[in-house]
DNA sequence: ATGCCGGAGTTAACGGTGTTTGCTAACATT
DNA sequence: AATGTTAGCAAACACCGTTAACTCCGGCAT
């Protein structure tokens, strides 16, 4: 590499004049391209069809010049996954506009529902996000978005269930029974997702059941893996998801649509 | 190609003198040496360092020799793949060696936490099998011997809830409140695990359930996807299986080790 | 206005990949 | 012995990630 100056973009960029931006707007421009054709080739091709040389072709450059960006492709794909956390977060929050506050189980629902429609809508880059990784590549300044993308996904996800726990519906397990392994193991989930030291044991393991009934299903599905053909598996998502919400206290409703 | 003469290995091969086996023998010595290879190197770098010209080199050939053996590489991988079905397949059966007949909630203990420690102790092959496909690779002749130890292991797995069913100890549900839909999924899901026409819609409705809730616990450990750290979480599993048992009327044991 | 510096882009190259084509040489069969 | 089959080879094509050295031009300070 000639320097270390793969600088990432502001992106809450200072609606200054024209000065300095002037390079900075295309360099931000050359970002957002990178990242678009990246994700058009992810959607179509695959994980393996995403490559830097077929990227710069496309945008009329040669390949050593995205090293100007992203310090190696798997760099690139780690800004993706950024992206995508923040878009599926963004997605699940949108969902909930348009359900009265106190509404508690509407917006519960509309954001189960929410992040399985994004998941189906996004498969390749929901396999990106929630997929298999492969063994420590090398990464790249972009690998901390990612996580810290992710870690907010985490957290914004599970706070959904604050309104519910504060309600005191969800009839929770006797945390007297669990194992000290399980409750050091729920701690460090609590951490890892953002929430540290805000819940309770009983409470962080109705969370964890709760999103990993969710993860399998919404994984069964994209992955489509062993069971189901080409078609959609929503009812049995929505049959599970009543029983999941059940364990928690909510009342099933059917989507509206 | 040259031609198609990439002939599956017959896999029960006839204890004749030595004639005809010669040329036989050798070649499906190649077969199961080029397959221990690709696995170590999946085990070692993962998908990615599964490379035809990697093994060919490795074995002291060229990799243009490896296309007498598999279509392609894709072709390879499918073959390994049914190879690992298989091996998870006896490897849950064979769990059940040691415990009696009878006692059908031991044997069902002992299968869930089989899958689990094939899949914690084969990571990479687990990925290879249950992970993300990407969209429609050329394919090869081995894509039907893939399918078809799937569909074997399907069966197997969900036949280890018969003897649950014929005690008829399952609370099932009322088969009267499912969707159309939701029963046209049931049944396409029993024809794709080759258990088709064997159980009524309420069974059919808890063995999903419980495959579903069994894969997500399961790809969430061995993904390691935002949730916890290196270490493993057999408390979790523990108790996300005992949850999941009582919702089929079997009575949790902890494990004996 | 001049000079300079740094960033964006280039070409060339190294080593790696899947795959195809045509060939040779050993084997099996007749 | 002549035949046909088959495993393996070398060469080639078209890709890939990555690095190094180089050019060029815009923005900045003198």
């Amino acid at each position: 590499m000639h320097k270390d100056t793969t600088d990432l973009p502001t992106g809450n960029a200072p609606p200054a004049a024209s000065p300095q931006p002037r390079r900075a707007r295309l360099r931000e421009a050359a970002f957002t391209e990178i990242k678009a054709i990246a994700r058009r080739r992810l959607v179509e091709q695959g994980a393996e069809g995403v490559s830097l040389r077929a990227i710069a072709r496309e945008m009329g450059m040669t390949a050593p010049a995205l090293y100007r960006y992203f310090a190696s492709l798997n760099d690139l794909l780690l800004s993706l996954q950024a992206d995508f956390f923040a878009e599926l977060s963004a997605w699940i929050t949108d969902a909930n506009t348009g359900v009265p506050e106190e509404d508690v189980d509407g917006r519960l629902l509309a954001s189960l529902r929410a992040f399985r429609s994004w998941a189906l809508a996004n498969r390749a880059e929901f396999a990106l996000l929630f997929g298999p990784r492969p063994p420590h590549q090398p990464s790249g300044p972009h690998e901390e978005a990612a996580l810290r993308e992710g870690q907010r996904f985490a957290s914004t996800f599970l706070t959904l269930f604050n309104r519910l726990l504060e309600e005191d519906r969800i009839p929770l397990p006797d945390s007297g029974s669990f194992t000290p392994e399980l409750c050091r193991q729920l701690e460090q989930f609590a951490r890892s997702a953002g929430i540290a030291g805000r819940h309770s044991e009983g409470e962080l393991r109705v969370l964890t059941a709760c999103w990993v009934r969710l993860y399998g299903l919404v994984c069964m599905e994209v992955f489509h893996n062993m069971v189901f053909g080409p078609d959609d598996m929503e009812p049995l998502f929505e049959a599970e998801l009543a029983d999941l919400l059940a364990s928690v206290g909510v009342r099933y409703r059917p989507p509206e649509g």
